[in-house]
Parts: C-alpha cells; structure tokens; sequence
DNA sequence: GATATATTAGAATATATATTCTAATACTTC
DNA sequence: GAAGTATTAGAATATATATTCTAATATATC
C-alpha cells in the first residue's frame, strides 16, 4: 500500500476548487495549490499528469455535480410552472456549493478543460454537454411542443436567465433567497409570454 | 514625430480584443497578439508597458464602451416597461460588438484587470463599477420606490437576466434577434412579478 | 538635405513556474 | 519484523513567455 496520503483525492479537489475560485484559473498554480491543500508540489504529480489534467478535474467535478442536480430537476418537471420551479437549481446549486458555482459560472469552460488537458478529460467534458443539450431538447419536446424556438427559449430561460441572475452575486457573495421568486417569475414569463 | 505606427492605439487594442475573444485572457499572450496584429512584440512595450496594462486596456475599452451604452439607456427609462426596452442593450450591444461582450460577459474582470495591472487602469475599473453602482440605486428610486430590494432586483433585472440569457450564445454565436422578446419579458416580470 | 525621434524588427535575456528527480518515510502484507 | 511500495518532501531542472536591448528605418522639422 505504502504511506498514506495527506488528502483523499475528493479534498485535494476541492481544495484546489477553493483556489481555483478565488484567484481564478490563470492564477491556479501548481505552486497555489500546493500551498493551500498543504501537500507538497510533487506529490500533485503522483495523483494527477500535469496542470492542464488538475484544472480539468476541478472543472469536471463541479459539472458533474451542478449537471446531475439540474437534470433531476428538469426531469421531474411536467409543466412550464413546474420548469420555472426546477430553474432555481441554479441558485441553490450557488449556495450549497459556492466555488464549484464560481468555477462554472464565473468562467468559460475552456479556460479551465484547456486544448492541452488530457484527451480523456476533454471527452468528459464533451459528453457533459452532449447530454445537456439532449436534456433541452427532451424539455423543449415535452413543454413547448411545435415551438420552432422551443430548444433555443428552453436553455436562455432555464440555464441562461438563473445564470445570469446568480452571478450577479458571484463570487464575492452567495445569491440571496430572496431572488428566487424573481427568477421563478422571470423564468415563467420567458417560457410562456 | 518619428517613424509611423502600423497600427492606431484604438487598431490595436480591437486586434488584441479579438485574441482575448478567442483565446481567453490566460492565453492572451504578447506573443499571440504581436502575431494577430502584425506588430512586433518590442513595439507592444513602446504603447504599453506590461502585458498586465494589456489586458487592462481590452477590458477597459470594452467596458467603457458597454457602459456608456447601457447607462444611456437606462437614464431615458422612466417607467417599468422602458427599463426592460432598456435591458435589450445587452444583446444589441453583442451583436454590434460581439468580440467585446465576450471580453466581458464569459470573463471575470479580474482575469483581466489583474492585482499587477498599472494603478491607473485598476482605478479606472474601479469608477466604472462606483458608476454603475450609483446608477442602479438612481433607477431602483425612481421604478421601484419603497422597496426595500429595489437595488438588487434591478440589478438581477436589467444586469443579470440579459447577461446570462445572451451568454446561451457567446462566445460562438451572436445572440438571435429573436431572444429580445424573451428577455424583454423575463426583464418586466423580474420587475413586477 | 541634415537632424532628431518614434517606431519597426527581432534577437537576447530574465523570470516565473511547470515538471522531474532523489531521498526519506510511513504504511501494508507476508 | 522484514520487504515492498506509495507518498511525502523539497531541491533541481526545463520550459514557456514576458521583457529588454541593439540596430535599422521612416517620417517631421529646421
């Protein structure tokens, strides 16, 4: 087995996630991260290829997490009320997970799932957004059927307006509870006005 | 007056706009724009003295552009119905100037007007965001009075909704015209819901 | 036309930081 | 408790790229 690990893998992302969140990607060193997970730079390179592969897997983990979240929701959801309620996804992703939050919703995707970042990383990466888009068209189908526009108002009203509603906030704060209600409302009318 | 620059400031900084579009403010290097401009990299430190005033200056011209836009928009809104007319700045504003929107939309200002960035240009970034602060607290006094959140909804309303909605599209594409209704409506209902 | 000057041009250098390497260490298994 | 191994630990090296430097060149002014 051999010595122990200071960190489990799951920590050391999400400390690296923490940094990550704070000084944004460019600034996420090998040398910053080290420092703030308390392991020595080294070690980084027996649990991960290189840089390009941490900052994936700092992206990867919050999408995974934020994209199961939301596609639960979506899926549950059978009416444009209903929808409009599963759009606060986004915002209680915020505050239960605020620098995973900062991470995808403060930067492009690319910044942190580079060119350079390992071909497996970048698949992981593909396929997330693969399945959301199969997520919006599924959605679209079901609640604004014969909408030529369905799949295009789908995503600017469940993914886009909380988005940009959240991050108002971010990443300084978390977004308050009380601008649910102007997300639900804004969401609803966007889907049926 | 020595010999002639290839490029006016104002060429220069729509070349180097068009690199950070592309390539995000990490990959914004001198050596990238020296190329995409056509101007040698020495020549680079004879306009600017870092790279950090660089991608100041991108940030800056895009913002002071936006702002200037919006801010007009806004003040000729006298009622809840003009401020969500109003809000269509963002999306007009992308599609006039999509290389600029992604500057600011799909980027943290601080990947771009760095801790290293020329004080200078930090505290220009400063006054926009004071300005636009103020300006917010003007329009939440005049459409909302009494409201105890009337700062922060009109923040999520006339900022966040068209930011994220227009975000759907950026950076590959330019927002379609057709999302304005969209947004116009989830604007007024956030407003008045 | 000569002089001064700002810029071109790109090579040389400096610097930051990603990556590798050597040795020591703490655990597991036999 | 001995052997094997994964990790710690951090110094050494490599690499990328920001910055500086030297020389040449094109324009304006006198």
């Amino acid at each position: 087995m051999g010595r122990p690990a200071l960190l489990s893998q799951d920590d050391f992302i999400a400390a690296a996630t923490l940094v990550a969140a704070r000084l944004g990607p460019a600034k996420t060193s090998i040398a910053a991260v080290s420092k703030a997970a308390g392991v020595p730079t080294g070690s980084i390179y027996h649990r991960l290829p290189s840089r390009d592969a941490l900052l994936a897997e700092i992206w990867l983990a919050a999408a995974d997490r934020f994209q199961a979240m939301a596609l639960a929701a979506f899926a549950a959801a059978s009416s444009i009320e209903a929808a409009a309620e599963a759009a606060l996804v986004t915002s209680r992703f915020a505050r239960a997970h605020h620098a995973q939050a900062v991470v995808l919703n403060s930067h492009r995707r690319e910044e942190f799932v580079t060119a350079d970042a390992p071909q497996e990383h970048r698949e992981r990466a593909i396929k997330l957004a693969a399945e959301l888009r199969e997520a919006m068209t599924d959605i679209a189908a079901r609640l604004l059927p014969g909408d030529p526009r369905g799949k295009e108002r789908i995503a600017v009203a469940l993914i886009g307006i909380p988005l940009g509603a959240v991050r108002v906030f971010l990443p300084q704060a978390v977004p308050p509870q009380e601008i649910d209600a102007d997300i639900e409302a804004a969401v609803l009318a966007a889907l049926r006005h």
